[in-house]
DNA sequence: AATAATATCCCCGATTATGGGGATGGTATG
DNA sequence: CATACCATCCCCATAATCGGGGATATTATT
C-alpha cells in the first residue's frame, strides 16, 4: 500500500513540526509539503499532488477558509481537513459548506488524527462526536421559530405560500378566501414579524425556518 | 452497569421481532416494549420510561416523523434513533432536523446497530457514513452558486439589498446610481434567476446561498 | 473592426402591494 | 357573560413593482 501523501498547512511552525513529526514517524504517511500560508497553494498542490491536504482555519492573511475555496475551487475531489485549535462552530459550518472532507481539533489525540487521514483518503468523513452534535444542532429546529412570533394556523399557511412566490390574490385563490382577507393576514404578519414589505417578510421566514 | 432500554416502534412484525431478539439475546440491553403504531406512544413511553427509542420512518397512518415529532416534543432529552430500510435524504434531514439522535439503517450489522444504540445512550451521535456524507452533501454548496446563474457584480449588489428589505428606491440611493438602472439590474435578475416578483427573487438568493 | 457583455439611464402603462381605517360572526377562556 | 382571539370581508388612497420597449458609453474579446 502507497504512502498517504499530506500537504501541511497552518501558519504555526510548532504545529507545522510536531504534525509532520507524527505522520512521518508513521507508517502509511507521507509529508509532501508544510506551508505557513496558502499564497501559492494551487502550485504547491499542483506540484506535490498530495492526498489529503490539513489546513489551518486560523491563519493570518489568507486564512484557511480563504485556502479552502482556492484549493477545492480547482482540485474539487482532493479531501481537505480543516484543522484548529478549538472548535467555532461558525466556521465549522463555512468550512463544510465549501467543501471541506472534515474537521480535526488540534488537541485531538495523534491516533485519532491518524485515523481520520486515513479515513478521509479512503472516502470516509471524519467528524469529531462535538462537530457532529453541533451540526445535528445546526438541523434541529430552534424550538422557537413560529412559536416565538405567535403566528396563527392561517398566517403560516399564508407566509408559506408567499414564500413559493406567489402573489396576494394568489394566495387568496388558494386558500378560497377574498384578496382583504389575505391582506388582513399579511398586516397581522408584517406586525408580528416586525416588517413591512413582503420581501422582508419572506427573507425572514426562510432564514429563521418559520416555514418547512 | 445496567441494562439499556430499548423501546421498538416498528409497523414490520418481523424486524419488530428480530430486532428485539438481537437485543434481548445481547448483554446490556433489554426491550422495554415493541409496537406497531405509534399512537399511544407517549403512554408508552411514559409508563416503560426507556433509555432510547428506535422508531421506524415508514409506518402507515402517523408515521416515524410524527412519533418522533410527538415524543421529542414531551421528551426532549430522550434519544430517538431513527430507522428504514433505505436511506431517504429527504426523510434523513427532517428526522435530524425534528431532534432525532441519529440515522440507523436496517441493513447494518448486528454489531453495528448494538454499538449504535450504546453511543446513543452514552451520548454519541451515531451516523453512517453514508448518512454523514449525505449531511455533507446538505452542507456544502451547490458548486454552482451564483456562479450557475452568471450574475455579474453589480446585479449581486443589487440582489443582497433586496434580500436585505431595500426597496428599489433605496438600493439606487444606497448604490448611487438611478432608480431606472436599479429597474434594469433587476430585469436583468428575474430573467437570470427565472423568477418574476422580488418575493421570488429574495427567497431564491436565501434559499440558494446566493448572497452571504 | 466587429461582437458581446456590462453599466448606466429613460418612458409608458399596467399590476400589485401597503397603510389605515372599520365591520361581522365564531370560539374559547375565565 | 365579558373579553380576547381568530378568520373573514370591505373601502380609500398612496406607494411600489413589473413588462416591454429603447438608448448610450465603456470595456473586453475575437
Amino acid at each position: 500500500m502507497k504512502d498517504i501523501k499530506v500537504m501541511l498547512f497552518d501558519d504555526n511552525a510548532k504545529i507545522l513540526d510536531s504534525m509532520s513529526l507524527l505522520l512521518e514517524t508513521h507508517e502509511g504517511f507521507d509529508v509532501c509539503g508544510t506551508f505557513a500560508n496558502v499564497l501559492n497553494c494551487i502550485e504547491e498542490v499542483s506540484h506535490h499532488n498530495p492526498d489529503i491536504v490539513l489546513m489551518d482555519i486560523d491563519m493570518p492573511g489568507l486564512n484557511g477558509l480563504e485556502g479552502l475555496k482556492i484549493i477545492i475551487k480547482k482540485f474539487p475531489d482532493l479531501p481537505v481537513l480543516m484543522l484548529t485549535s478549538f472548535d467555532d462552530e461558525q466556521k465549522v459550518y463555512t468550512s463544510l459548506r465549501n467543501g471541506a472532507r472534515g474537521y480535526l481539533l488540534k488537541s485531538m489525540s495523534p491516533d485519532i488524527i491518524l485515523q481520520s487521514i486515513k479515513e478521509a483518503y479512503y472516502g470516509g468523513v471524519p467528524m469529531s462526536d462535538r462537530v457532529a452534535k453541533k451540526v445535528l444542532d445546526y438541523f434541529r429546529k430552534d424550538s422557537k421559530g413560529i412559536e416565538h412570533y405567535h403566528l396563527t394556523e392561517r398566517e403560516i399557511e399564508v407566509l408559506r405560500l408567499l414564500v413559493s412566490g406567489k402573489s396576494y390574490q394568489q394566495v387568496a385563490d388558494s386558500l378560497i378566501i377574498s384578496y382583504e382577507t389575505v391582506r388582513t393576514h399579511i398586516k397581522h404578519l408584517y406586525n408580528k414579524l416586525g416588517v413591512s414589505t413582503l420581501a422582508e417578510a419572506v427573507v425572514k421566514a426562510v432564514k429563521e425556518e418559520l416555514i418547512d
